[in-house]
DNA sequence: GTCTATACGAAGATAGAC
DNA sequence: GTCTATCTTCGTATAGAC
């Protein structure tokens, strides 16, 4: 039962030597994203930048958007060690947006994926995406319903409710931010822990 | 003074042919991302939708980019007629909602120009959704700043916050909804009114 | 001014050689 | 497993017909 659960996107070389250089890859295209945004990064730009050809990508992704969505999966798990189960709902979405504000093409290359999964019909950023919203969701209602509990929550609205909007704030806010830097994001989504006060 | 400040994007023929022409190409355009959305829209299968050469396309509208900005922004002053002065901002926003409910392509358009404004360092995307959440925070802020006078909404909290906060929400509870239809975006958009009462 | 035909380079993807 | 073609489609640019 040994069955690395790292990630779901992407199968193919099982092998341990497969394994390994799909984390390089995955490592260093990170890196490359970090640095530029999530524009001019084609498939053979990124080919380039870790040294090997295009078609060495497609070799361990069946697509630029698998690639794509990997390594956003990738770079998120690097980051959501900070796991405190103590932390309240907004501190969470607070600590996320904070660790994203240094690196502006993480958030592109999010922004980017989830416009993609909401054109295609079906595709592998739909499955994800769709997927992570639900998780993302369903913890963060996890932590609201535990506040209500302790009275640190109002509790005249559902917790789900409470929570869609919360992420909803979240990723909106971080697109006005990097359109307009002046959006003060860490500040602005701290206030919203106002209005979910008690009444 | 009679300049028709229709819209300030792709300004190219002045004559009254080209202007003609323009609107019946916006239009037609308009129709084709309502239909499919807006994956698979080309300049060449735009165009073909159309019924002229994707060069013509080309010849109204520097650029794809900018095209599909202008289709975006001529299909949004066709449906803002509702000028309600006297609506809450969340109404304003419930409505908007409401009526992207029925086309579901326009918000995938939205969302792929919001996607593409933050990947270009410069670009008409860029410019147009900078200015564009500019002004809705404004008209959103002046509304909250009345109802805050009125004692409508709490005014412990900046307006200007609030209205961030409220575009936040409605944009990204329609990126959910979107990628999960079992979102309820109405009627979580309305709650979030609740949050906003005086306390 | 309006519009088409055509060409160019870059892109994602596939096939097959090594 | 990795590469070099190669195919198709894309955005864009230009030349010129009407």
């Amino acid at each position: 039962m040994d069955s690395d659960p790292e990630s779901v996107i992407g199968r193919r070389g099982s092998y341990a030597k497969g394994v390994a250089r799909r984390k390089e890859i995955l490592d260093r295209a990170i890196e490359v994203f970090a640095e530029r945004g999530a524009d001019g990064t084609s498939l053979r730009r990124i080919a380039e930048a870790i040294g090997v050809s295009h078609a060495t990508l497609l070799h361990y992704f069946d697509s630029r958007e698998q690639l794509l969505v990997a390594v956003y999966d990738h770079a998120e798990q690097l980051r959501s060690v900070t796991d405190d189960p103590g932390a309240s709902a907004v501190e969470v979405m607070v600590d996320a947006a904070t660790r994203n504000v240094g690196v502006p093409g993480m958030v592109q290359l999010y922004s980017t994926l989830v416009a993609t999964a909401i054109e295609e019909p079906a595709g592998e950023a739909k499955d994800f995406f769709t997927r992570r919203f639900d998780v993302v969701r369903a913890e963060s209602a996890r932590r609201l319903r535990e506040e209500q509990a302790a009275g640190r929550v109002r509790d005249d609205i559902d917790a789900d409710t409470l929570a869609a909007m919360l992420v909803a704030v979240s990723d909106g806010l971080q697109t006005q931010w990097l359109l307009d830097p002046a959006i003060d994001l860490r500040e602005t989504l701290s206030l919203f822990s106002a209005l979910l006060a008690p009444r």
